[in-house]
DNA sequence: CAGTGAGCGAGCTTCCGCTTGACTT
């Protein structure tokens, strides 16, 4: 008598070995089993005349799929098989989403068990919650497989379609996709809206007042009630003022002149603003959060991230690194707790547990967050753990401490002194509780961005207080065009738009890198050429698919297959081979795009052409001498 | 007659998402 327990990951196998009796036996699928061929040499024989057989997807044979076992899988196919020969009973504990379900699925049609079957979930990795999964078996959910199928066929379709198109119309070699075209053209976009940037320039005063004892800065904001200009009053196209914006414009002279004007008059405190402030703590970590943090602070590239992630991961310091939920099981709030009751005291512990809840589109949420593992935290200097191995540990424990913090509490205050006419502020922070923050502080995007746990101090000031002027000078400001993407920035966009997966953010950056569409330099993402030129053609073409909201439309669909309000054949008929569909639209638009048009890129304030030629980008310039 | 080279045709590139080693640069 034994059972054999399938799942996903080896490094879960060896956990549930533990709480389970030794009658189990307990094997890892390594992620899926079967796939479409992925490559020429993976389609059988038998098909390979078939004139479907390259995109292999039978679109006449009402979408039939042909699947195969990939080269790296068929030794855990054998072993899995061989597994199953002395086993009474079968159980697939493959993850709780959609491609665990049809993972579980393609493991039955491959190893066709002669004995009893169950499907078995679960959400943590405790010995308590396996054996409760035990006893609360289920069916597969076919309706799931069928929505993971769509979904798979539907990729394969874009891709396999629109590619060859590319290789006809650009280059050899290209590739496009319903993830991957997106990213470029997010790329591609931001690197339009910073051509087309002009950059404005402004000048103001920025003065050094004291009063006992205690310096803090001061900036001018008005001269005779009105507003000086600043960076937001500037329109990004022209570098001039946003029409009718009522707002004083200085150049460097009028700067001076002031200056002069103003220079050892009385200050005078003219109002005092103070406003209570709270701040929460972020949520525990997703893969998508931990690859922008580790950027940010670590400076990682979110490939490197995941390396380091899976190492802990395996040694079993942290849960699993490919996740899209913020929820903390019981037993990892309840370790979160008392290690703030330890290191900070009861007073910094947030009074109720904090329950996170996941927002973004599309998440499926079958595992944990990020977070150290076990039923008490390890703090990272008693990991052992040394290197970036440490720092990155150090990162998850912070966060997931942090989580079940208390709100830091702050109190934010505005000065406003006048000097003749013109009127200057100050702001100042004050932390009245610093709460979380002891523990974490979150990265920023932007450079110039305040750091939230730091405080600015102003002086005990009133009304009609008179501070000294140490210090005034006139100071030129230029506008600055929208930051290129990082790594960082990509990812949190393409998740905010549910585009990708946690396992895949990593590679989709290695994608659009490896075929040619974006350099990766000074972790800004720049796109080339022919990331211009494929845009440009499938903004053309077919705008709907490079569109960020038809991942968000599909992913809809593809929940009510899931639920049973939707069929998958229609929905796929209607997208492929309908008359708007997409093998229409590229047979018919194929006559109409022009090849040359299509590799040439025209950019503004360039007298020459760019054109995409065998060998990449090439200049074509109008006058012969050039 | 043998060696050369133009011209033709066949086969291939490509997607996304799940998971590790095995492999090369």
């Amino acid at each position: 008598m034994s059972t054999l327990v399938i799942v996903e990951s080896p490094t879960k196998a060896r956990t549930i070995r533990n709480f389970l009796p030794s009658t189990y036996r307990v094997e890892a699928s390594m992620g899926h089993v079967r796939d479409l061929p992925s490559s020429a040499e993976e389609i059988p024989e038998a098909v390979k005349g078939e004139k479907w057989a390259q995109l292999g997807v039978n679109v006449e044979a009402d979408f039939e799929p042909l699947y195969v076992i990939p080269k790296d899988k068929k030794k855990i196919v054998k072993e899995l098989k061989d597994a199953l020969k002395d086993a009474t009973e079968l159980i697939l504990a493959t993850d709780e989403d959609r491609e665990g379900e049809s993972i579980s699925w393609h493991l039955l049609q491959i190893l066709k068990p002669k004995v009893p079957i169950k499907r078995m979930v679960f959400h943590e990795i405790t010995r308590e919650a396996i054996r409760d999964a035990l006893t609360h078996c289920r069916d597969i959910d076919n309706r799931v497989v069928q929505a993971q199928e769509t979904r798979r066929i539907l990729d394969r379709l874009v891709g396999y379609t629109l590619s060859p198109l590319l290789w006809k119309k650009i280059a050899w070699g290209l590739s496009a996709g319903r993830v991957q075209s997106v990213a470029v053209r997010l790329l591609v976009r931001r690197e339009r809206e910073r051509r087309a940037f002009r950059q404005g320039s402004y000048w103001d005063l920025k003065a050094l007042l004291e009063k006992g004892k205690i310096s803090f800065d001061a900036k001018l904001v008005t001269v005779g009630n009105v507003k000086v200009a600043n960076g937001s009053d500037f329109d990004e196209n022209t570098g001039q003022i946003i029409a009718g914006r009522l707002v004083l414009l200085l150049n460097e002279d009028q700067a001076r002149a002031l200056l002069s004007r103003i220079q050892n008059k009385p200050w005078t405190v003219s109002n005092l603003e103070e406003r209570p402030v709270t701040r929460k703590p972020s949520p525990p970590f997703t893969t998508s959060t931990l690859q922008q943090e580790a950027n940010r602070k670590l400076r990682l590239g979110a490939r490197e991230t995941m390396r380091i992630a899976q190492s802990l991961y395996e040694r079993g310091f942290i849960t699993y690194m490919r996740t899209d939920s913020v929820h903390l099981s019981e037993q990892a709030i309840t370790a979160a707790r008392s290690c703030v009751q330890e290191l900070y005291g009861s007073e910094y512990l947030s009074p109720q547990p904090r329950k996170y809840t996941t927002k973004s589109k599309g998440a499926q949420e079958a595992h944990e967050a990020i977070r150290p593992a076990g039923s008490t935290f390890r703090t990272p200097q008693q990991t052992g753990l040394d290197g970036i191995d440490f720092r990155l540990y150090d990162l998850i424990w912070k966060r997931t401490v942090a989580s079940q913090m208390a709100d830091s509490r702050q109190t934010h205050v505005t000065v406003l002194t006048q000097v003749e006419d013109a009127g200057f502020r100050s702001s100042g922070k004050r932390i009245d509780f610093p709460g979380f923050l002891r523990a974490y502080v979150e990265g920023s995007d932007d450079p110039n961005a305040a750091l939230e746990d730091q405080e600015v101090i102003l002086p005990a000031l009133k009304v009609g207080d008179k501070p000294n002027c140490k210090d005034l000078q006139a100071v030129g400001h230029e506008t600055q065009p929208p930051a290129r993407y990082t790594e960082a920035s990509l990812v949190k966009m393409l998740e905010s738009e549910g585009v990708g997966r946690p396992s895949t953010y990593a590679s989709i950056i290695g994608t659009i890198v490896d075929r040619g569409y974006a350099k990766l330099i000074a972790n800004a993402l720049i796109p080339t050429f022919t990331a211009f030129a494929v845009t440009t053609l499938l903004e053309t073409h077919f705008p709907d698919l490079v569109d960020t909201g038809f991942t968000s439309r599909m992913e809809q669909t593809l929940d009510e297959i899931a639920t049973g309000e939707a069929k998958w054949l229609p929905y796929l008929q209607k997208f492929y081979t309908g008359e708007m569909g997409l093998a229409t639209q590229v047979k018919e638009q194929e006559s109409q795009i022009d090849a040359k048009v299509a590799r040439t890129v025209i950019l503004e304030n360039i007298t020459a052409k760019v054109c995409i030629g065998k060998y990449g980008a090439y200049l074509e310039s109008e006058n012969e001498e050039g």
